[in-house]
DNA sequence: AACTATTTATAAGA
DNA sequence: TTCTTATAAATAGTT
């Protein structure tokens, strides 16, 4: 849309990449927006600037709870995984396995909590199953723009 | 756009709601991917359709491949962390954990690879930090839509 | 699946 | 940067 019709490559001048990045990742994210509330549904959505800025949309929670619906359904044929073998230097790989770590401690913290005292874990995980499609946070959405 | 200035809530209409959202989620995709392309950015983007089908964009590798790239970089003073307080139920904290311990095996592995027998961890870690940022996978983007 | 009247996004220009 | 505007693109309702 514009003056001109745009080719579809890398707009090499620097000054309009960074222009045309700005406007459009404003658009995207309202669209995505818009995705969310007129039908109802989870989206999420990660933008790095050229200069390296990090955007994201995410129309409930943070982006990875959206990302986690994809592993919370086992009977759909489909799992997300961490694309780990793509890794390709030992730095990276260590960053990531403390990113996963620090996770694993976290819901560990989690899932204690969830659980109670030891007279609960009963009660507590018959009603977990019962409940877990309902038990999602609110419909905030969350968008991030340094 | 349309006949209509369209009003910004839920489409009640079951079937127009499904309408709209494959409509406007091939439009997003391809949005996603003019950003990437003209800007020269990574772009990921995971949306749920009404009836729970996931639609994925990266603009390289996976969806996931992106959203490390936050991690790795320590400098930034933003790092991206699973939300896993979010968690409320105890079968999706297992779920999340399932996900978490099999990356992390995972990556155990692809870092294994990489520092190779014992003889070449040295050189292989100098040589990892020499060259981690641009030892980045090709240019491929992906694009998921069952 | 196509069509088309409108709205929306946006490339250039100021 | 921010505003304006001509034009391209997306899309709501219709067929």
């Amino acid at each position: 849309m514009g003056r001109n019709k745009l080719v579809m490559k890398k707009i090499e001048n620097s000054t309009s990449r960074q222009l045309t990045y700005s406007k459009r990742k404003d658009s995207i994210v309202k669209k995505a927006n818009e995705l969310a509330v007129l039908c109802d549904t989870d989206v999420a959505l990660l933008m790095f600037s050229p200069t390296g800025q990090v955007t994201s949309y995410s129309s409930r929670g943070s982006v990875e709870d959206i990302m986690l619906r994809i592993v919370n359904r086992p009977g759909s044929g489909r799992y997300y995984e961490p694309q780990v073998e793509n890794i390709n230097s030992v730095h990276q790989a260590v960053a990531c396995q403390q990113y996963l770590t620090s996770a694993l401690e976290r819901i560990q913290h989690s899932k204690a909590k969830l659980l109670g005292g030891d007279e609960f874990i009963k009660r507590n995980v018959a009603a977990s199953v019962n409940t877990e499609d309902t038990a999602v946070a609110g419909n905030r959405s969350a968008y991030s723009n340094p």
